[in-house]
DNA sequence: CAATTAGTCTATTAAATCCATAGACTAATA
DNA sequence: TATTAGTCTATGGATTTAATAGACTAATTG
C-alpha cells in the first residue's frame, strides 16, 4: 500500500497539473481543496521540489508549479520519489537495491526471479502513464 | 514492499511445496534451511494454517504440510493472506476496501480510477501464478 | 503409561516508520 | 517596510513490524 504521504503528494501534483501552468499554486489552496493537512503537505511539496519535480516562488503571487510538462512526468518516477521502491522485495529493486540477509544466493532464490517478473509487470504500466494521462482520464 | 513476514512465509511455502507432499516438514528445518528466525516462523505458519493453506501434525513425525495441490494455490491468495491488500490504495482494494477520509467522492477522484487499473494489472499476474509455477521456474 | 517430540498459545518488547504539528526564519513582492 | 508565502528544525504520538520467552497441549513410540 502507498503511504499517505504518497497519496497526498500525488493528489497535490494532479491538482497543480490541472491548473494554468504559469500561475504558482498555494499550499493552502491545495490543502483545502484536497483535504490534506497543511503542515504535512508542506514537507511533501518540499520533497518534490528537492527531486526537481516542482519549483516554487516565495512571497505574494508565489506557490508551487511543475518543472516539466505533465507529459514528461511518469507515475513510476513519482511513486519512486514519494514512496520508494516499486519492487516488492529490496533484492529486485532497480533503484533501491539491497541484498537480503537471509538469502545466501540470489541466483538460486526462486522468489527473486518471480518478484522480478512482478516488478517488470508493474513498471511497464507505471512508466507508460504520465501525469498528463491521469488528468485527462 | 512486502513485509519480512510475507517474504518468510512465501519462502517457507516454497520450501514445503518442494518436498514430498506426504511428509510433514518441521518448523526447525525450514527455519534453518531458509534462515528464518524460528519463533517468528512459528507464528507465520500458524497464520497460514488458520487460513487453510497449511495443515499440521503434532508429535513425532509431525510438522506442516500443504492443504491443497500447489497448482491450486495462487500467489494472489498468499500475498493477501500474508501481507494484506494487493491494491495500492484502500479505496480500490477488492478484499480490504476502506474509503479515504480525504476523498469526498470516489467517482470524481482521478487517482481512484488509475489505481484500479494498477490493481487489475498486478492481480492479472498474481492470480495466474501458482505455487507450482514458482517451484518449477 | 511414560518419555519424547513437535506444534500452540499468550504475552511482551525493541525498533522502525508514519503521520502530523509547532514555531522560528527567510525571501519576494507591493 | 509590511505582508505574503515558502523553508527549516525539531519533536511527539500512534501504529506496525520483527522478534523472543515460556508455559502448555497433542501425538507418537517403546
Amino acid at each position: 500500500m502507498l503511504s499517505k504521504k504518497t497519496k497526498y503528494g500525488l493528489k497535490a501534483l494532479i491538482y497543480i497539473a490541472k491548473q494554468d501552468r504559469l500561475k504558482p499554486v498555494l499550499i493552502s489552496v491545495i490543502s483545502e481543496k484536497e483535504n490534506i493537512p497543511k503542515k504535512f503537505l508542506e514537507t511533501i511539496l518540499l520533497d518534490l521540489k528537492k527531486y526537481g519535480i516542482l519549483g516554487s516562488k516565495k512571497g505574494k503571487g508565489g506557490g508551487y508549479y511543475l518543472m516539466k510538462d505533465p507529459k514528461d512526468i511518469t507515475m513510476a518516477t513519482l511513486i519512486r520519489v514519494l514512496d520508494g521502491p516499486i519492487a516488492m522485495l529490496p533484492c529486485v529493486s532497480l533503484n533501491y537495491y539491497e541484498p537480503c540477509d537471509d538469502c545466501p544466493d540470489e541466483k538460486v532464490c526462486t522468489l527473486n526471479f518471480f518478484m522480478a517478473e512482478v516488478r517488470d509487470n508493474t513498471l511497464n504500466l507505471l512508466q507508460k502513464k504520465t501525469l498528463h494521462d491521469i488528468i485527462t482520464m
